[in-house]
DNA sequence: TCATACGTAAACACTC
DNA sequence: AGAGTGTTTACGTATG
């Protein structure tokens, strides 16, 4: 078995849904960047999937494509895309060991590709996401991680067993058939199921280490018992918690062909997470859900996080 | 210790 | 027939 030298920080809460406790639990105050991530990687990972412009970025696949030393650092593109509709993401950091974020001094790159500090899910994810119709056969998904992951390009191929096995088993992909009149190839297209994409979406900012999980909260949608953030005096602090099933709520299962693979449909909860970075907080919901800014609001989020919100919910494909 | 997430390998069936 | 694809199972590792 090949010897993972990156430390891969949990799955986010949402990927254990029937597990509100452990969810509640992974509510740091603070801001907990992966210390295991190169102080070489760009900042922002949530580039790709923010973009909303729907093109196919151009630079991400340079045309005489990422050097071997472009290692981790190929994934400059990834900031150097100018979308992020749910801005203000300001500039973050704050630790440190990411004071300097340029690229490391040719000396002290490493001198053969290591291997990426993102989890298949994320890789797959990002090149879906980068697709231009947001989808992508097996053999796509390939060619992306490889132009985009140097490493890639000399491991041994037991990691295109693991995308399968990725696109297989994770909840977050789901198959297209393609059209038979259109049908180039073998198998599939592959997208990500648009309720899954803020999870994934978190999942890949924790990789990256950028984006902290400020708290995680399970709001109650259920008529009888409001939610308790609707009591004016609770308010987003850090460690606020607040826990409560989500009966009323049914999820939209049009923009799934699977809806068994839905974890959502039998956890009872649904879960809010919050992204705070300076004075900013941002909201990301499981996608898709009926949930409109009224419910928002009654988060007591600030201004900015509830423009953040709007763009999550049109993200998620909510009605608001 | 346990549960979970993740990576990896392998077997098998199916399609092109 | 062979290669690629998709699914499933099993096992090991890391983490909280």
């Amino acid at each position: 078995m090949e010897n993972n030298t990156h430390t891969l920080p949990s799955l986010s809460p949402l990927h254990s849904p029937t597990n509100p406790s452990k969810a509640l639990s992974l509510s740091p105050s603070l801001p907990q960047p992966s210390a295991t991530v190169p102080a070489s990687l760009p900042l922002s990972p949530l580039s790709p999937i923010l973009n909303s412009s729907g093109g196919h970025n151009q630079h991400c696949l340079s045309p005489s494509g990422p050097t071997d030393q472009d290692d981790l650092t190929c994934l400059n593109w990834l900031h150097q895309r100018n979308l992020l509709p749910l801005q203000p993401i300001p500039k973050i950091p704050t630790l440190p060991q990411l004071e300097s974020l340029d690229p490391l001094p040719i000396q002290n790159q490493p001198p053969s590709p290591a291997k990426p500090p993102f989890s298949f899910s994320s890789l797959i994810f990002m090149a879906i996401e980068d697709s231009p119709d947001k989808r992508l056969p097996v053999k796509g998904i390939y060619e992306w991680i490889v132009n985009n992951f140097p490493y890639y390009r000399t491991a041994p191929s037991g990691w295109r067993n693991s995308v399968r096995h990725n696109l297989s088993l994770s909840k977050s992909f789901r198959r297209i058939h393609r059209d038979k009149s259109q049908s180039v190839g073998k198998g599939s297209l592959w997208c990500v199921c648009p309720e899954f994409r803020p999870a994934l979406l978190e999942l890949e900012a924790a990789e990256y280490g950028q984006t902290v999980i400020m708290d995680t909260t399970e709001i109650s949608l259920d008529s009888n018992n409001p939610p308790l953030s609707s009591d004016p005096s609770c308010s987003l602090i850090p460690d606020h918690e607040e826990l409560v099933a989500m009966e009323s709520v049914e999820l939209e299962e049009e923009a799934c062909e699977e809806p068994e693979k839905d974890p959502l449909a039998d956890s009872g909860y649904i879960e809010f997470h919050y992204y705070q970075c300076q004075q900013y907080q941002y909201l990301v919901l499981p996608g898709d859900t009926e949930l409109d800014l009224e419910t928002v609001e009654i988060l007591q989020l600030d201004a900015e996080a509830q423009e953040a919100a709007g763009s999550l919910l049109d993200l998620a494909g909510g009605n608001h």
